[in-house]
DNA sequence: TTGCTTAATGCAATTTGGTTGCAAATATAC
DNA sequence: GTATATTTGCAACCAAATTGCATTAAGCAA
């Protein structure tokens, strides 16, 4: 069998039944739209929404498109989805710094309400206690107030 | 000058300009799309979106009346928002518990990933160190993964 | 109770945000 | 350069949320 995309065989063989496995390996490809994005994102000061993106962007490239870059970032751990109080969902970059072991996103967020800003807090760590009945996964700590700027 | 509904006047003399500024005050109705909305998200044990709130109440009143229901009663401060890490938004009543002065809802959320639960942890306070340069009047943790039910 | 005034609602239309399918373009491995 | 799978653009689609306006009804005062 010949492939022309990256693929490895397993092989399981338990009671009886033997399995042959095909692993697909997907190639990442680097194209003008994510690097653009992936560098507007990196270099900006605050968080960006979907529409500000396309904003910056002008007619770099369509709006799926960046819906579509957006999620292979987040898939390749470049950036971080950010849910603001309000519902709307922003794009920031990953300055790792992870929980070293468990790879979770455990930094504050802070969103103005004034200029609309949000902001990575990379610095700062939350702590608090939970029933150990809930198994935590991700963590979202967002405040919001006024910015240093709108203060 | 007569009006049927309440207002003040305010007088303010300062440097030699008079200024009459007139506040209109809105009297704030209850209804029974109110009400019955409002029931709903108090016995709730979980968190309710705009949609899951629209099929509860059936007919009771068109989805729109939903939508400015909810923004009054979240003025009222009778209910509060909360955004999920997805992005969607939830409706909570509030059980206060304000940090006494301050008027903060400082209580963290959870969020699973499998039942798409969104429970208010009352008892849980976070606690975090943010540089004061900002002036933080909301707090919005939210934690995601398994819930008791799901783990 | 009745009438008056303004808040709240219903409905239709519109805008916004996000997804899907498919053909064409293009990045990468060989 | 060629082959092949990934990425893109476009059009269509769908759901969520907002707006404007005419109609209804809550609450106050007589
Ligand atoms: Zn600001
Ligand atoms: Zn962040
Ligand atoms: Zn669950
Ligand atoms: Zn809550």
């Amino acid at each position: 069998m010949q492939f022309g995309c990256k693929y490895t065989w397993y092989f399981i063989n338990r009671n009886n039944v033997a399995l042959y496995i095909l692993v697909i390996m997907k190639t990442i490809r680097n194209t003008a739209s994510k690097t653009a994005i992936l560098e507007l994102i990196t270099h900006s000061e605050v968080a960006l929404s979907h529409v500000e993106i396309q904003k910056l962007t002008g007619d770099l490239c369509d709006r799926v498109t960046i819906y579509r870059v957006l999620e292979r970032l987040i898939n390749e751990d470049l950036i971080h989805k950010i849910a603001t109080p309000d519902g709307t969902v922003k794009y920031a970059s990953c300055h790792h710094h992870h929980d070293n072991h468990h790879h979770i996103h455990n930094h504050v967020h802070f969103s103005c309400e004034k200029c609309l800003s949000v902001t990575c807090l990379d610095s700062v760590e939350p702590s608090y206690k939970i029933p150990d009945n809930y198994l935590v996964k991700e963590v979202n700590f967002t405040l919001s107030g006024l910015c240093p700027k709108c203060i």
